[in-house]
RNA sequence: GCCGAUGUGGCGGAAUUGGUAGACGCGCUGGAUUCAAAAUCCAGUAUCUUCGGAUGUGGGGGUUCGAUUCCCCCCAUCGGUACCA
């Protein structure tokens, strides 16, 4: 072995060894507790891994290689999200297929990934887009399909046994999640035809079609998530997204929504994400309230949560798409109503967040306010949403912001009914307060009068308590090619039937054309063997979304080659959940809540033996990119471009200028603040950017040159933006060369020591010359001279200090997911076992267990030559301290006086604080320092002082 | 607006969770080695200072013998979210 280690070598040499030894394969084995560290798996971009993704990887592959040497059996698999947006239209822009495009980006993460020395299972290796796996996906969509939630026993029952319930006693004593609210008896449902019967089911089933609402992007020819959608725009490729009336899947995500706000309670998770998710479910407590209509037979519902303010309710507002709105209308205020209702129409969803106006109509009709038996106008306006509560409020312009400003507009009584004075800094929304002006609640505290009012309607039978979210059934088709096909065929009667267990998976058929249709028609529907598969027979052309698959995969891993169930019970009841999770905070909703609901889901169905699929969740920050630019005068002068170095270019005239994007491979000192293009550069830019050769100049304070005559030490500054890293920005920076000039050892070391990982922090390359050091520095402990030499002497009680107190660090800091903290102790101990020449077999052995899980590669090389190839070392036991060896036999106190340093005094480290107090008691000097004062208390801390407080 | 997080040297960041603030690394300064450079090693590196100290963890207050850490108010940055009744 030579001490100058040649990186690339060993890690190929190893890398081929475990792979031969199958060292990371594991198995059930009831022998030992089991472990489950999960990475949120990639999607497979075409601009490769780059190198903010390890940094999850790498923090989970050391915790993964820690627990599997501290005796658990560790699952830590790695797969792919292979479904998506992008890949489809990387095949519409370039012709190349989105299963091939997919498949090659998956080779090349592998090889990416396995240079870097994870402890990845491969074996067990899924894609979503693979049909052994989406088998079932579809699988778990059609029981969503067959199941409703009964809510009296708060789980997900089979809809055959609700059919049985119909069938004998109708729906009104069935407690369920349902929107439809239709009552019917045996009797009517026993004479409902088939088409009937299905419609109803259709309301009851937690996979359903209805017609809905939805985000569309006619670019990208498809429906979007609201989560997809950021200010009006589609996330991908921002285009723009309106609103249009589809028939679509759903899922009733909302039946689970109380079990996934209570569950969160449960989950060592942070509290911003939990937080998060609270919120986007949105639980509010309140009450429905039935409104009398004047001169009509109908009645309004509204939803409040301060039924306690109903004495201030001057008027009602109705959502503009509400159905009453067209029925209640009188002819007076149709033409007004109208107006209002293109108005609404005629705005954006953009320019409705940008300007929120008050703005509304009159429609001619009142209703009765039960408590102050007052007529009370109804009104339509944009602020009223239709599908949050009854789309219907009661306005209480005394207590709600919104209400008055829109009382103020048009005029209506605003009455008091709340007295706050007692609340100086209360704002509208704290619930606090006494109520005046309204009859039986005078002098009520405010949560008081919200339960007396509840009871009140109660009794009154006009209202009851109700509990609203703002979580919505999440929306489940889109109009795709590369997604997962639904298991779904409508007979002649349209009505829909779910695919046998045998006849799945419905695989995806190959074509190349799949170019979304117009007006959201799926591709799929122009495959005239796929829609048709028998005579009469129509199928589902629309595919799942995205998050489908990444929704239960983390149960695949579990057995993952399982062809008669997604993953035996047998294993489901070994591996039970993922104990650790880790991966980016961008999936704080979307993909967590559809994995929590699909696995309460399984739950329900007792295929899993876990309320929640994910115990503990680390998110680690993201690793930002640098974008660099160059200045570019916006007029060419003389039809020459002219390129301005950034520090002669003054603040008056930035507007003359853009930004053009430079690919940060040109760029010299690359995240530095100064860095630039140098002429060789410049070269490449043009080399890049073609359009530019032979009609620009450069200009620095050197002077202005074209391409032809510039100088060797030509710079030219350029502008650093932080910014993420992405191929349209250039700025992606791939683990591989990195590796290949330092090694992926160094590379784990280094992006573990940038700092703890849950923060998000630009990549440069600045210190990593002081990890590669310190890797130098390790691995000549093990050398004398430039032979490989270690004593197998005794070690000294200096040297197991040492090295007991580095396991008592790196340990604490593995638990506490301090990686960059472990990685400084690392630094410590070699630093000062080479200060004395230490190189005893005795502490280097352990120490190189210690770094294993850091190092792989070079701990397991100096592993092999020191122990003569016996074992691996990633199967050693994981070194734990000796406290013993941490005690000094004594100890320099700073002996303090009300907390200022009076002098010093030693102390046996074996004492406690009670035999040191006694101590410092029998002190000469103590007599002196107190004389004439009085002696309060005196404090020990041990290992860091005594102080005497006087007073 | 609301919710959440963060704020410490020139920089990335430590601090056993209330106990000697600035570990470790980068950068910088000086020195050794060298014909020279790289590499390596050694020393120094918060600020002010009359060299005894004084001041310092975004700002202001509080609790405490003692606060980067706990409490209250304010400021800044980042992330999430928004007519949700």
């Amino acid at each position: 072995m030579d001490m100058n280690l040649n990186f690339n070598e060993i890690e190929k040499k190893w890398n081929a060894h475990w792979e031969k030894e199958d060292l990371y394969n594991v198995e059930m084995d009831i022998s030992k507790p089991k472990f489950y560290v999960l990475d949120m798996f990639p999607y497979p971009s075409g601009a490769g891994l780059h190198v903010g993704h390890p940094l999850g990887y790498i923090a989970s592959d050391i915790y993964a290689r820690y627990k599997r040497m501290k005796g658990y059996n560790v699952l830590h698999p790695m797969g792919f999200d292979a479904f998506g947006l992008p890949a489809e239209e990387y095949a519409i822009e370039t012709g190349i297929h989105p299963a091939d495009s997919t498949e090659a980006n998956i080779k090349r993460y592998c090889e990416q990934m396995k240079l870097l020395g994870f402890s990845f299972d491969w074996n067990r290796m899924i894609k979503t887009c693979d049909p052994k796996f989406y088998k079932w996906t579809q699988w778990i969509f059609t029981q969503l399909f067959e199941h409703y939630y009964n809510s009296f026993e708060d789980k997900a029952k089979s809809i055959d046994s609700l059919i049985k319930i119909f069938e004998k006693e109708g729906n009104t004593k069935v407690k369920a999640r349902h929107e439809n609210k239709n009552a019917f008896s045996a009797n009517d449902w026993n004479l409902y035809s088939d088409k009937e019967k299905s419609e109803i089911l259709m309301d009851y089933r937690l996979a359903y079609r209805k017609v809905g609402y939805v985000n569309w992007c006619e670019k990208l020819g498809t429906v979007l998530a609201n989560d997809q959608v950021k200010d009006g725009i589609s996330e991908r490729g921002g285009h723009p997204v309106e609103k249009k009336a589809m028939t679509q899947w759903y899922l009733r995500i909302t039946a689970y929504a109380e079990r996934m706000i209570t569950g969160l309670q449960t989950l060592e998770w942070s509290d911003a994400l939990k937080t998060m998710q609270a919120n986007w479910i949105g639980r509010s407590e309140g009450a429905t309230i039935l409104f009398d209509i004047i001169n009509s037979d109908k009645t309004l519902e509204i939803y409040t949560t301060r039924p306690d303010t109903i004495y201030g309710a001057t008027f009602m507002v109705l959502a503009p798409e509400h159905p009453y709105v067209a029925e209640q209308t009188n002819e007076h205020q149709k033409k007004e109503v109208e107006k209002y209702i293109s108005y609404v129409n005629s705005r954006s969803e953009i320019e409705r967040m940008a300007e929120k106006k008050v703005s509304g109509a009159f429609i001619g009709a009142y209703a009765y306010n039960p408590f102050t038996k007052k007529e009370i106008p109804i009104y339509i306006s944009e602020y009223v949403l239709l599908d949050y509560g009854t789309g219907a409020i009661m306005a209480v312009p005394s207590d709600d912001d919104r209400d008055e400003a829109f009382a103020e507009k048009y005029n209506i009584d605003i009455i008091q009914v709340i007295d706050k004075s007692d609340f100086p800094g209360a704002t509208l929304h704290d619930k606090v307060g006494k109520i005046i002006n309204s009859d039986f609640l005078n002098g009520m505290e405010v949560i008081e009068a919200i339960s007396a009012m509840c009871a009140k309607i109660e009794e009154m039978g006009i209202g009851e308590k109700k509990i609203n979210y703002k979580l919505r059934d999440s929306n489940f088709s889109r109009q795709r090619y590369w997604g997962e096909p639904f298991p779904i065929t409508f007979d002649s009667n349209n009505i829909a039937h779910v695919s046998d267990i045998s006849e799945l998976p419905v695989t995806l058929p190959h074509t190349h054309d799949f170019i979304p249709g117009k007006g959201g028609e799926s591709p799929l529907s122009r495959i005239k063997d796929f829609l048709n598969p028998k005579e009469g027979i129509k199928r589902e052309t629309d595919t799942m979304p995205a998050v489908a698959g990444s929704s239960w995969y983390h149960l695949r891993y579990m057995d993952p080659n399982n062809d008669e169930d997604l993953a035996s019970a047998e294993k489901i009841n070994y591996w039970q959940d993922v104990d650790l999770y880790v991966g980016g905070a961008e999936h704080a909703v979307a993909h967590l809540m559809y994995a929590r609901f699909w696995h309460k889901f399984l739950f329900d169905l007792g295929k899993v033996p876990t309320q929640e699929p994910y115990k503990k969740l680390v998110n680690q920050g993201m690793i930002q990119g640098v974008i660099e630019y160059i200045n570019l005068q916006k007029e060419k002068i003389d039809g020459v471009n002219r390129f301005v170095s950034i520090e002669i270019v003054n603040e008056e005239e930035k507007t003359q200028w853009v930004k053009i994007p430079v690919h940060v491979d040109f760029i010299s000192d690359y995240g530095s603040e100064n860095s630039y293009l140098d002429a060789n550069g410049i070269k490449q830019f043009l080399d890049w950017r073609s359009a530019y050769k032979g009609n620009c100049s450069f200009e620095s304070k050197k002077g202005i040159y074209n391409e032809k005559n510039l100088p060797n030490d030509f710079r030219l500054t350029t502008i650093s933006e932080v910014g993420k890293m992405s191929k349209s920005k250039f700025n992606v920076i791939n683990p591989d060369e990195v590796v290949e000039k330092y090694g992926a050892d160094c590379f784990r070391m280094y992006e573990m020591f940038l700092g703890p990982i849950e923060q998000s922090k630009p990549w440069d390359t600045q210190g990593i010359d002081g990890v590669y050091k310190f890797l130098k520095r390790y691995i000549s402990l093990f050398f004398k001279g430039e032979n490989f030499l270690l004593s197998s002497e005794k070690a000294t009680e200096e040297e197991l200090k040492i090295l007991h107190k580095t396991i008592k660090k790196v340990n604490h800091g593995i638990e506490r997911f301090s990686f960059n903290t472990c990685v400084s102790a690392f630094m410590v101990c070699t630093n000062e076992l080479k200060k004395i020449h230490s190189n005893k077999m005795e502490i280097l052995s352990p120490l190189n267990i210690l770094l294993a899980p850091f190092a792989p590669y070079i701990t397991e090389e100096l592993n092999s030559v020191m122990r003569g190839n016996s074992r691996s070392v990633h199967l050693e036991v994981y070194p734990t301290h000796n406290e013993t060896y941490l005690q000094e036999e004594a100890f320099d106190y700073p002996i303090c006086f009300n907390g200022k340093k009076r002098g010093m005094h030693s102390f046996p480290s074996s004492y406690s604080p009670k035999q040191i107090e006694a101590e410092v008691a029998k002190l000469e000097v103590f007599r002196k320092w107190t004389e004439g004062q009085t002696v309060r208390k005196v404090i020990v801390v041990p290992k860091r002082m005594v102080n005497i407080v006087v007073s």
